[in-house]
DNA sequence: GTCGTTGCAAAAGTTTTGCACGTTA
DNA sequence: TAACGTGCAAAACTTTTGCAACGAC
């Protein structure tokens, strides 16, 4: 499944022509780090990323770039706990994991739950299309920290501000 | 379960009590206002809501005290589609629907989900902490409204901008 | 060459913060 | 009265937009 940065290319080029949109050098550095990311970068952090390859690509460009995407299906925009839009370039049907100390989020799937018909109370609510699921909780990384107890960004009580 | 006005507030009090914070006429208000709302409104919509009570309340002042109930456990920040923080007084565990047309966000349970056990791979991962399903879809009222082809706000295609 | 895309800068929208004053316990 | 909470204003932060210049097709 793995493919080379130039398969890449042709991939991202041929997609652009189905969707009609230009094939651009800011494009195509968002489209590579996006789908190579697998931790739900947001907007800012996409940036950062791309700035190293196109110093002189714009935060307003990767911005519309990612909204282009979103439009026309290749990424997902997805919101979790902070208030930050996140984008997920898995388009195919999973859930997520997240942590509650270092907000690291991962995709996991879930058959039986895609499979399981849903309460009535649903049913009658209206025509579902889609269903997600996000676990919160703490990470085994993170939960080793803890137990060493070197409180790096383990604020374990967020309760006591 | 319904309780008088007269009754919410003595609730409050001794809430606050237990929680060693103060006692305001802003904070009462703000309280009663999120705990009989049942659509999830952010703080912009609290802070109109309460302000026809008490003209004078700022919105930093609501700010302020949704965070504050919200670190007391009082009631739970949540986040969905868009970008703005939404605000849910039901503590206890349920899911939420969210309408793609109107995007009002209504509570179900679903207690088979909670009890189910989750995928190895989530286990393997960390402590899990809680489970939360998002279910999206068109509720029957935005679904009429396209069936009877009157679409004030019913942009069937979310595709073809 | 045309039209879509970019970069800049400015604006808009949400949320946070500093500070002086007012209120609660 | 001491500590906490409020209102105001300004700032911080994320995201959007207008516009002139540029680049892809």
């Amino acid at each position: 499944m793995k493919q080379s940065r130039n398969q890449k290319i042709e991939m991202f080029r041929t997609v652009c022509k189905e969707h009609a949109i230009k094939v651009t050098p800011q494009r195509l550095e968002i489209f590579l780090e996006v789908i190579s990311a697998n931790d739900h970068p947001s907007a800012e952090e996409i940036f950062r990323r791309v700035q190293k390859r196109l110093p002189t690509v714009s935060l307003d460009t990767v911005y519309r770039t990612l909204s282009t995407f979103d439009e026309q299906g290749l990424i997902a925009k997805v919101h979790f706990l902070d208030d930050k839009t996140r984008f997920d370039p898995n388009t195919q049907q999973h859930h997520h994991m997240s942590c509650i100390k270092c907000g690291s989020i991962t995709d996991f799937v879930w058959p039986e739950i895609d499979a399981m018909s849903l309460p009535s109370e649903v049913e009658g609510w209206g025509k579902v299309s889609d269903r997600h699921v996000l676990v919160r909780g703490v990470c085994s990384r993170c939960a080793d920290k803890i137990d060493r107890g070197d409180g790096k960004d383990a604020d374990t009580s967020p309760n006591d501000s």
